[in-house]
DNA sequence: CCCGCATCTGCGAAATCCGCAAGCATCGGC
DNA sequence: GCCGATGCTTGCGGATTTCGCAGATGCGGG
């Protein structure tokens, strides 16, 4: 169901550069250009992407479905949570100490967190959360989130309304 | 091409409840049910999506479509930047001096800042931005962010990697 | 009651998706 | 040089999907 990481780990750590990105060969500029397609329109014909980047129509089927199985790239609806139901998001920074890959790993296994992301500055980590309500927002924050071991602290930014969101970097 | 905001704004703000979520009618159940389908994935066929919802074919086409138009939902590619060539990212809280929705709105016109959001707490704002080195990373914080009028501070989260990205809230 | 508006359904035509096979070029190992 | 692996192309046909449109259906206002 693909749940987990962006980029599902490899068992083979080949060289060091794959090694460190998860196993995903760097992506060659074909691949870049259908994934700006992509980034402009999920659901456009393979025909019209192969016009685009110079490739038939059964390469770029290839080429996208090995993406998706690679986890480098996934193709989904994203809309503003706060419009759809969910009243109460937030940004949290968190603090370690001890591994923060693994801290990492437990907060990514939280359903209510859709974005984990390991940092340098004065978080080590950045998390965003989606909550149903306020009640619910407090128990993900002061009861699971710094119940995880190695939490030493946290911070959060309650969202009060999201101004911009996209996803569009290949276009510019 | 949709690069502005997540919802866009309507002329007709009829009541409080439109006016404060930007011109867009609260979802019934079959819409919601409808975007969870293409949480899962963005390219599900219209009749698999009908069929899970108890809808035509044709009537789960009208309903994508305004939605999309509305702009309350898009379909896209979604990958980590750092895999794909950009490779500094970061997350940078900004405090802000008189209107921070203005501000907002300066640093959404960015090409760099993909993700803008308004914060209660230690942040007014919270923006996340794509660059391609260091020196474009550099340049963008400390030349242009803090060039927008009303900024008055940021602090700078560099990103290491990226351990989660979903977008499956409504399954769950 | 009637009309306008919004939505859903049904249905054909066109386009797309998808699996498959054969041929070809490239690359790296041996 | 030979060979296997990989990836692209072309072509194909059938199943599926998309798309536009015409015709219900439902609902509130006048």
């Amino acid at each position: 169901m693909h749940s987990g990481p962006v980029a599902s780990r490899s068992a083979d750590p080949k060289d060091s550069r794959e090694s460190r990105n998860g196993g995903v060969p760097q992506l060659d500029a074909v691949s870049l250009a259908i994934i700006e397609q992509l980034q402009e329109d999920g659901r456009r014909p393979y025909a019209a992407i192969g016009k685009a980047v110079g490739l038939s129509e059964a390469a770029v089927r290839q080429r996208v479905q090995k993406l998706l199985d690679q986890g480098v790239m996934q193709i989904v609806a994203v809309t503003d949570p706060l419009t759809v139901g969910f009243r109460r998001q937030a940004m949290v920074g968190v603090n370690v100490e001890g591994d923060v890959e693994a801290v990492a790993d437990a907060l990514a296994a939280m359903s209510e967190c859709e974005y984990v992301v390991m940092t340098a500055g004065s978080f080590d980590l950045m998390v965003e959360i989606v909550c149903e309500d306020d009640d619910h927002l407090l128990e993900v924050i002061n009861k699971r989130i710094r119940a995880v071991p190695g939490v030493r602290s946290t911070e959060s930014f309650v969202y009060l309304k999201l101004k911009k969101q996209t996803y569009m970097w290949g276009t510019r």
